[in-house]
RNA sequence: CGCGGGGUGGAGCAGUCCGGUAGCUCGUUGGGCUCAUAACCCAAAGGUCGGGGGUUCAAAUCCCCCCCCCGCAACCA
């Protein structure tokens, strides 16, 4: 029996889940059910990501202790799963104490291995919010979050020797083409290692919630290093349970990990690199999946376009939701998601394709046949042998679409079937061929081949729409199928057919009326408890933070206005600026290109830092610096009366 | 010259590697049918394949230049 393994990332518990991870979790499904038509012995795995300083602030924000916000946001995954109608065999927290157990084993194996070291980790450290900020997202020198200047400190770190699996990561991607899909993404990384691997450090010791460190509890795990095991964790790794090691041997081998592209990089590279160190195998396939982008643009909480799964199951149904994303994101590529986009696809495809047919034929052979299968005739007609072999040849590309997770292809696959055999009963017009008792034969054929056909479409279509499958075969009289035996022709005539009903009703109104349905809905629903929360409260700086009247004057504020403005060629954010400060004219650059185009910016009273140091940015020099109020990263300016002069102090 | 992806009938996409009547879905228009969820079937209109140049008997496809869009990186003093 083959084995199949089957993960989603588990999800970072600092979100709420949208369509994002509704989809990874909808894809892994889809695949997890098809192996299992297919006769394999699957292990289907998700769960939550727990550990990090980002779960720490976030449950500070919520004005939770950690570990009931925590419970809280995984609750929410374990009920998208609900939702969703996701058959995982198991869900993994983090948090859980098989874990802690896995994680530190996997952490004594590499160890042991001699793959991690004790170093200095340095970088920019907020005091205020005790956190390190990438250098990337320092602002003004200051920290993103709370604003507070950063320092440069060191902290002690693990590290792990990553430099050391350079050329065997390098030797693995080559003896193993397929390891990543689509293969591009496996270039992109393989390109990353070439460049030269640098060690990684694993551990913190700034924060508290994770994986203490095996003999040394001042330190946690670094994240990733704690998440990636999970994998391991639901099988027994390290747990030394009896059947762990059996377990492993079972599914470890053949495990695929579906994730989005953002975090190709630790499964193709970080992870199989501990693999190797702890004397396990990597794992055999990464599919990485492209990003949902909303009217053409990526979804972002400050755009509010952020898609709630929860709102399109409500609208459209969950096998709806399922085939939409199924079908409209091709294995890898980037994918709209746009309402009026899944409305055609619901009326299109499933209403009035998919269910027509089944509506039709069912009712055909209630009306004509009593409600019973009829027997084709022993003699069959082009126009039958024809469908028959669509039919078949439909099986056999679709199932292998599914192998190679394509599902868009696959449903591509199965609904040109459809069309073909709602072709085949216009061609045959059994209406016509009812009235005549003569032709009897030829009707009861016809019938039966439609019904053969939709039988087999029904089988197929059950990783994606599992619920539409099964009113199908309700409709059908017929029992589930495994795809192990499924072929044409099966010879069911003489079943009795249940009732007839719509399996996807035309939805008639339009997308603005949808919408409008929806946030009535919305509004007198409750909102889950764990929605965010109040505006961030201000942090409360240790009073040693604080500084003098006198400190504060020494920053010089001043009115000025704009008399010119050009975007910086090459940047996105910024824009050069030729400003009047009263007594003198000045260049600054200001990162406000993203809210505002250059023309609006000409005459108009901004204020402005007129004692800063000069600095060079994209080779401009820049004097002084232009305030402005930066929510989600778009700035909006601080405006004064026009009527203020330039120059004018601002205190 | 930072890296990468892309620009194909009204919309969304395939085709580009391996040159040879430009294809699919939706939409539009006309017709057919009446079993069916005003569904299904057929047909038509609609494209100088981002622009320019080149190679070739022949270019969406190969070569050169340019323009535009989207990610990432850089960049927010």
């Amino acid at each position: 029996m083959i084995s199949s393994y089957i993960t989603t990332p588990i999800y970072y518990i600092n979100a709420q889940p949208h369509i994002g991870h509704a989809y990874t979790t909808m894809l892994a499904d889809a695949i997890a059910r098809s192996r299992r038509l297919l006769g394999h012995d699957v292990f289907f795995l998700t769960g939550t990501d727990e550990h990090g300083q980002k779960v720490e602030r976030a449950a500070q924000k919520a004005g939770l202790p950690t570990p009931q916000f925590a419970d809280q946001v995984s609750a929410a995954f374990r009920q998208m799963c609900a939702d969703l109608t996701i058959t995982n065999d198991d869900f993994i927290r983090t948090t859980e104490p098989r874990h802690h157990a896995a994680a530190q084993e996997i952490w004594r194996r590499v160890e042991k291995a001699g793959d991690i070291y004790k170093g200095d980790y340095e970088g920019w450290y907020c005091t205020v919010d005790e956190i390190f900020v990438p250098e990337a997202q320092l602002a003004d020198g200051r920290c993103p979050n709370c604003g507070s200047k950063v320092e440069r400190l060191k902290e002690e770190s693990y590290y792990f020797r990553l430099s050391k699996y350079q050329q065997p990561l390098l030797d693995f991607y080559r003896d193993h083409p397929d390891f990543v899909q689509p293969a591009f993404r496996l270039n992109e990384v393989r390109t990353f290692v070439e460049a030269g691997l640098q060690d990684l450090s694993i551990s913190r010791t700034s924060f508290k919630w994770g994986i203490p460190v095996p003999g040394d509890p001042a330190h946690v795990m670094y994240v990733w290093f704690d998440a990636l095991t999970n994998y391991l964790t639901v099988l027994g790794f390290g747990s030394g349970a009896p059947d762990a090691d059996e377990r492993l041997a079972r599914y470890w081998p053949t495990v695929t990990h579906f994730i989005g592209k953002e975090i190709v990089r630790q499964h193709a590279l970080y992870w199989p690199a501990f693999l190797m160190s702890a004397g396990l195998p990597p794992p055999a396939r990464v599919v990485a999946h492209g990003f949902w982008l909303m009217g053409g643009a990526k979804m972002s909480k400050s755009l509010g376009n952020v898609a709630r799964y929860q709102d399109y199951v409500q609208v459209f149904g969950l096998d709806a939701l399922r085939y939409f994303v199924m079908r409209e994101m091709p294995l890898g590529q980037d994918a709209n998601f746009a309402d009026d986009a899944v409305l055609t696809r619901y009326n299109a495809d499933l209403a009035n394709d998919l269910g027509n047919l089944a509506s039709r034929t069912i009712t055909m052979i209630h009306r004509y046949c009593g409600g019973v299968v009829p027997a084709p005739a022993a003699a069959s007609q082009p126009l039958d042998t024809d469908l028959a072999d669509a039919v078949t040849s439909t099986i056999r590309s679709a199932v292998a679409d599914f192998e190679a997770y394509q599902v868009s292809q696959a449903l591509q696959t199965i609904w040109s079937l459809i069309g073909r055999v709602n072709k085949y009963i216009v061609e045959r017009e059994p209406w016509t061929l009812a009235k005549d008792p003569a032709r009897r034969s030829l009707l009861d054929t016809t019938l039966y081949h439609s019904a053969d056909a939709l039988r087999v479409i029904a089988a197929l279509v059950e990783p994606v729409m599992p619920d539409a499958a099964d009113r199908i075969r309700r409709m059908l009289g017929v029992a589930r199928e495994q795809w192990t035996s499924l072929s044409e022709g099966a010879r069911f005539d003489g079943t009795r057919l249940g009732e007839a009903e719509a399996l996807f009703p035309r939805i008639e109104k339009t997308v603005e009326e949808l919408r409008e349905a929806a946030m009535t809905n919305e509004s007198t629903q409750t909102q889950p408890a764990a929605t965010p929360a109040a505006p961030q409260p201000a942090a409360t700086p240790a009073d040693d933070a604080r500084m003098t009247f006198d400190d504060f004057m020494k920053v010089d504020l001043r009115v000025a206005k704009v008399l010119a403005a050009e975007a910086v060629p090459k940047s996105k954010k910024l824009i050069k600026l030729r400003i009047d400060v009263g007594t003198e004219e000045r260049t600054i650059v200001a990162g406000i290109a993203e809210a505002y185009s250059p023309e609006q910016l000409v005459g108009r009273a901004i204020v402005v830092v007129a004692n800063l140091k000069p600095a060079k940015l994209m080779g401009i020099d820049s004097n002084g610096m232009v305030l402005a109020a930066t929510q989600e990263g778009l700035p909006s300016l601080l405006a004064v009366d026009p009527a203020v002069p330039p120059g004018t102090r601002v205190r």
